[in-house]
DNA sequence: TTGAAAGCGCTAACAG
DNA sequence: CTGTTAGCGCTTTCAA
């Protein structure tokens, strides 16, 4: 309500001496100085963060955007909005959530010429994405979630799914499973591009060859119904599977599901290890879901601070950053069954016809 | 990047003019009016988000104000979210996601009176929270997403408890059980004045009372483990329960794994039905969770739009507003297990020592 | 060490 | 129907 002008008034100064308080951008006499705190005080006087980005051309706001479909945010999504939120409060700066679909460029270079953002973090970024480029030709400073395919003079952070996926292969193989079938996103998904769902799938066939085996992969719709279709096309698959590696989140409990209709028992007759995972969701399954928990809080939090950073330093450097999810060992894995042969084999749970 | 400076001379009328084209607030012959239009569209103007915000002191920026602890949102709260960010989003208001405790009220006043916000939306209201009192000095806009104990004279919408605990124990009552336990949230919850915790345990007094049973409450850490410890504790006390009513959606499925434990099935031994839970979780159970599913995203979208009434129109009306949950029957609820009598009776599961 | 004054880009009287 | 101009509340030269 008070402005500068009658903290002004009050203190016997000029309205640029009360700036240059608050600003500390020259030096003020302590007389003056604790003169000018005093009135501030008294009058209950806070800066107008309009006037003052207008004067300034800096917002002190950044923009989180996002796609936001009618089903809502995963949890691991909803870790990365908390994550770059508490950041961004940290240091001062608030956070507008806009949701921008990959298909409103139109709105995105709106958004982005009205000045009302400092910067921007992307999320769901696909691997051909539209929105960067708008982004970019608008001169906003950009922080990506996910990565697109090319990534030249681009920042990021994202999940190091290579990384990811070869621990749970390994952990896997290591405890003796040979027939892993991958559950992945859905087939839409893969074909519209979507990072998380290529990348894995690329190293899963990576990981699997280096333990001279094959690869076997399913896509799923997200959802339970989509889960309990892809175990049992898995099954259908491969008889004799020990082990699933399923990448959808939505998924998984369709998963578990199909099992226990099927009589096969976790971890005794099936393995399951669910990627990408926040350890809430995978504390709600029974027995708890051996995971790779997704770094969703830091993601969102590096993301938000390298913006941030870029802000700050007038220098345009780039953050690119993978982080691997880790491997928490819970109960729904463990060894394989014991098979007879290599190739041939008895199924370790009852056949279902 | 072009300023209305720009438009105006390229359209070769004054800046007035041209802002009036933007606002319509004044009739512009139809000829001046395509110049400028063509002038914005060559030069690709957008006008200044900061420049407008100060010459109408509307910012055009709601805040969604919140506590954001480090163990996240559940699905409930990122339903609120969501729903207010697309109620916002579509009504050309953008919104500030503020991580405001309920301690915090120095940082609530400073934000109140920045000038940076139209109005707030506030979430997780306690019975008794300074931050209502702090915002209305401020002279804030406020509508609340649950409430405080006196409503008087303020803004709010909420699920309607008492409703939906009616509805749920009268499902139950309607398949036979008679011995139902009610699992809430912690009792530093409850002691702090949380809504929904204290509001449902006197709904569930009434339910009962109303069927001329006696109401067994247990309170439950928000967490599986809370839930399974939860679970052994109502079993310690009625051996005999037939029906579980569970508040917590971070404990019900500890209580879920615990019942499997014990080797009590759901719903043939034990039905259980979980409160103001979203279909997403509910799903998510083996068998799915029968669920008072929680009004979430249509919450939050019309908390929104109440207080975008409330910025547009000068008149300070004020929006009162309970929605119910919806009963979703799903697989976790069936009839009572037969009992032998009425108050002794046999047990339907095994003992469990 | 301080003050005066010119903007930042827009809106909204006021005046034609 | 249109133009001129005075702010909105702050920052930041320029001048002392």
């Amino acid at each position: 309500m008070a402005t500068m002008h009658d903290v002004a008034r009050l203190a016997r100064v000029s309205v640029s001496t009360v700036s240059y308080v608050l600003t500390g951008t020259r030096p003020i006499s302590e007389a003056t100085r604790t003169r000018v705190l005093a009135a501030m005080a008294e009058l209950d006087y806070q800066p107008n963060a309009m006037a003052r980005g207008l004067a300034t051309r800096r917002s002190r706001i950044v923009g989180l955007l996002m796609p936001m479909d009618e089903r809502g945010l995963g949890a691991t999504e909803t870790a990365f909005v908390t994550g770059a939120a508490a950041a961004a409060s940290a240091a001062g700066y608030h956070l507008v959530l806009s949701p921008v679909g990959v298909a409103d460029l139109d709105v995105l270079r709106r958004l982005a010429t009205q000045g009302m953002f400092d910067g921007v973090v992307l999320m769901e970024v696909q691997v051909e994405d539209g929105r960067v480029a708008a982004l970019q030709e608008a001169g906003l400073p950009v922080v990506l979630i996910g990565r697109t395919g090319d990534t030249a003079g681009l920042s990021y952070v994202d999940i190091d799914f290579e990384q990811t996926v070869h621990e749970a292969v390994d952990h896997l193989v290591g405890l003796g499973h040979r027939r892993i079938v991958y559950v992945n996103h859905s087939a839409e998904a893969i074909a519209a591009g979507y990072g998380p769902a290529v990348r894995t799938r690329t190293a899963f066939c990576a990981a699997m060859a280096r333990h001279g085996l094959e690869p076997v992969m399913i896509a799923s719709e997200d959802s339970a119904a989509g889960g309990r279709a892809a175990l049992s096309a898995a099954v259908a698959q491969v008889p004799d599977l020990t082990a699933v590696l399923a990448m959808n989140e939505s998924a998984i409990f369709g998963i578990l599901g199909e099992l226990a209709n099927r009589r096969r028992a976790v971890p005794e007759d099936v393995s399951v290890v669910s990627m990408v995972t926040s350890p809430q969701v995978a504390e709600l399954a029974h027995p708890a879901l051996t995971a790779m928990t997704s770094p969703g809080a830091a993601l969102g939090r590096i993301a938000m601070e390298a913006l941030l950073r870029q802000l700050e330093g007038a220098a345009m450097e780039h953050h690119q950053q993978l982080l691997p999810c880790v491997l928490e060992i819970r109960g729904s894995t463990g060894p394989a069954a014991r098979t007879v042969g290599d190739g041939e084999l008895t199924g370790s749970g009852p056949p279902d016809r």
